[in-house]
DNA sequence: AAAACAGTTGAACAATCATTCAACCAAAGG
DNA sequence: CCTTTGGTTGAATGATTGTTCAACTGTTTT
């Protein structure tokens, strides 16, 4: 008897949940952007500046005192979240403010600090 | 007149501001939770495996065939969510049960989902 | 006990990415 | 118009990370 037609070389593939679990897989294109907006989130330069702009619009120098860091490094952060559609901004003069694009963040925020907690409180 | 006490060259430093925010920041320990979290969500190969045990347990040779992915490959990224309390698994012979270990992790990617789906029905 | 098999693990390699540095742009003030 | 200032950008560098390869567990089968 010859081997699957699948990946691997096992033989207890159980193919009922295979397909299954294929024919309920998002898009190639959904999973890409799951994952584009969790890599956007998962650095704590980001997550920190998310939680500075949570009071409201900010300058970059003020967001540079806040997290202690460059104008530089700053920048370019807020210019990749502004890509992703995280935060927006604005100019006014010489400077430009930066705010919260999306108020879906912030509820995403809170339900993961919620997460974060109540797996601290298990401490398994 | 000195320059202020902060990091950076400028001036115009919303002082309030830059307090205000400074006051309400979390702790460098929940930042780092936080951030660490996104980051184990925030790869296409980790989205996919969340997706495929979203209809209940499967091997780790089913998960191979599910993705297309070798063994070795799929056994790293599953140690590492393991580690992170976002799947658990069971021995059952020879074979390895995963399954994921938070019902919490589904709610946000449920979340997640509708803000992608929202944000790209904006289509700015 | 030996072979076969499901899965794990560590080192190595390539790719990705955050920060720094320097040069640059744009607005304001002299 | 030149200088100053708030902010941006690209290249370079060091650190992190995903996959592969090979060797290795642990369990079952013969």
């Amino acid at each position: 008897m010859p081997k699957n037609e699948y990946c691997c070389d096992c033989n207890i593939v159980h193919h009922k949940a295979v397909e299954r679990s294929l024919s309920q897989m998002p898009t190639e294109e959904t999973i890409e952007a799951l994952s584009n907006f969790y890599k956007i989130m998962g650095d704590a330069t980001r997550c920190r500046l998310i939680c500075a702009l949570q009071g409201g619009e900010m300058c970059v120098c003020d967001l540079c005192n806040v997290l202690s860091m460059s104008k530089s490094s700053i920048s370019h952060q807020l210019s990749k979240m502004k890509e992703s559609g995280v935060v927006k901004s604005r100019r006014e003069g010489k400077e430009v403010y930066y705010s919260l694009d999306d108020e879906h963040v912030s509820e995403i925020f809170a339900t993961t600090l919620a997460h974060i907690k109540h797996q601290k409180g298990e401490s398994k």
